[in-house]
DNA sequence: TGTTAGACTGACATGTCAGTCTAATTATCT
DNA sequence: AGATAATTAGACTGACATGTCAGTCTAACA
C-alpha cells in the first residue's frame, strides 16, 4: 500500500472511531485494529493521538470555512437571497456527506481542551459575523429592517448548528435539505405572525 | 463541618473544576485540592468520579426542567406570549446565577458518553417539542402562521441554546436579559424583512 | 480517665493506555 | 541471489489516575 493510500486510511479509521466513541474513549489500539495495522505503523504516520485528531478536526474547519462565501452586491453576484441559500446548502451538504465529522464537530471536539475550544469559537464568531454582515448590507438596502443585528445573527448561528446536528445524525429524521432552506430562509424573513391578527394585544 | 456541609463543598469544588477543564481533565486529586480534604473523604460522599459528575448534571437538568411551563390558554393564565417570555425569562436567569453548571452543559458534557447523550438529547427535544407545542396553539388561535413547527422549534431551541452558551460565559458581552427576550420575541414573530420591499425580486 | 462514634487521612495496590523498541518481514535495487 | 532499505508486528515500559483500607483524630459522654 502506499504511504498517502496508508495515511488516508488511518485517518479513516480514526475518523470513525472518534465519532463514534470521541477522543477519550478511543485508544491508539481500537484505531489500528480498525485499520488494520501494527502499532508502530500508527507513530509512522502521525507523532501521537492528538495530531491525528487535529489533523481531522482542522480539515473540516477548513473545508466549512471554503464553503461559506461573504455576501455581496457585486454585479456579476447574484441576489443576496439566493447567495444565502447557497451558503446554506453547501455546509449542509458538506456536512452530510461526512456525518462522522459532523459528530466529531458536534459532539466530540467542544470542551476537549481550550485550544480546541478556541478554535470552535473562533469559527462560530466568523459565522455569526459573516451572518451579521448579511442582515447589515440587507439593511443598507431597504430589504431588512432594524434590529440587534449580533443578536439575530448568533441566533440564527445556532438554529442552523441544531439543525446541521440534527441532519448528520445516524436516524436523520429531516426533511429534505433545499425544503429545511426553503423553510428556514421563509422563517426568517416573515416571522411566525400570522398577517391577519394582531398578536400582541389578541388577549385582551 | 457537618456531612451535609462538607457533601456541599466537595460538590461545589467538583463543579468548579469541571467547569474549567472538563470531565477528563478533571481528576479527583484536582477536586480534593480545591475542597482541601484527603482523597478517602471524597469517597465517603461519592462512590466515584461519575456520581458526582452526574449528580451535578442532573440537578442542573431538572432544574432548567422545573423552570420551563407548557404554554396554555386557560382562563387563569397569562397571555401566551407572556408565558412565553417568562419561560425564557427563568432560563436564561438560572444559567446566569450558575454560569458553571451552564458550562459543564454547554462544553462538557456533550459526548461524554452515550448515556450522558441520551439524556441531554431527550432534554432538548422535549424543549423543541415544549416550543412545537406552543407554536401549534398559536396556528390555532391564528395568531401563528402555517410552516414547518418541527423544523422552525428546532432552530429555535438551538438559537436559544446558542444565546444561553453566550450569557453565560465568563467574558459575556451580551445585553441585558429582558433586552434579549424583547429582540427575540420580535425576531421570531415579525422576521427580519422589511415591510416597505418585496424582498424576494429585490434583485431584478 | 476510659470508651465510643464516626469523620477523616494518605500510603498504596491496581489498572489503563500512550508511546517506544526491537526483531521479523517485505520490498527494492544491484 | 544478495544486500540494503522500508515497513510492520506486538511485547514492553512508565506515567498517571482511580479507588481501597488500616489507622488517626476529635469530641462527646460515661
Amino acid at each position: 500500500m502506499l504511504p498517502e493510500e496508508r495515511k488516508l486510511s488511518i485517518l479513516n479509521a480514526a475518523k470513525e472511531m472518534f465519532a463514534i466513541n470521541g477522543y477519550h474513549d478511543t485508544s491508539i489500539s481500537d484505531i489500528i485494529k480498525r485499520a488494520d495495522i501494527a502499532r508502530g505503523t500508527f507513530y509512522l504516520y502521525f507523532k501521537d493521538k492528538r495530531e491525528i485528531f487535529d489533523a481531522l478536526f482542522d480539515q473540516l474547519l477548513q473545508k466549512i470555512n471554503e464553503s461559506l462565501m461573504r455576501v455581496t452586491i457585486a454585479p456579476d453576484q447574484k441576489p443576496p437571497l439566493d447567495q444565502i441559500a447557497e451558503n446554506l446548502h453547501r455546509i449542509f451538504q458538506l456536512a452530510m456527506n461526512d456525518p462522522e465529522l459532523a459528530r466529531i464537530l458536534f459532539r466530540h471536539a467542544p470542551g476537549l481542551d481550550s485550544i480546541t475550544d478556541q478554535k470552535i469559537e473562533g469559527f462560530y464568531n466568523k459565522i455569526a459575523s459573516l451572518v451579521e454582515g448579511a442582515l447589515a448590507l440587507g439593511e443598507k438596502m431597504n430589504i431588512v429592517k432594524k434590529g440587534d443585528f449580533k443578536l439575530i445573527s448568533i441566533f440564527i448561528t445556532g438554529g442552523v448548528k441544531e439543525i446541521m446536528d440534527r441532519i448528520t445524525r445516524p436516524e436523520n429524521h429531516m426533511p429534505q435539505i433545499d425544503k429545511i432552506i426553503k423553510e428556514l430562509i421563509d422563517f426568517n424573513l416573515q416571522g411566525l405572525a400570522s398577517g391577519t391578527a394582531d398578536i400582541v394585544q389578541t388577549q385582551e
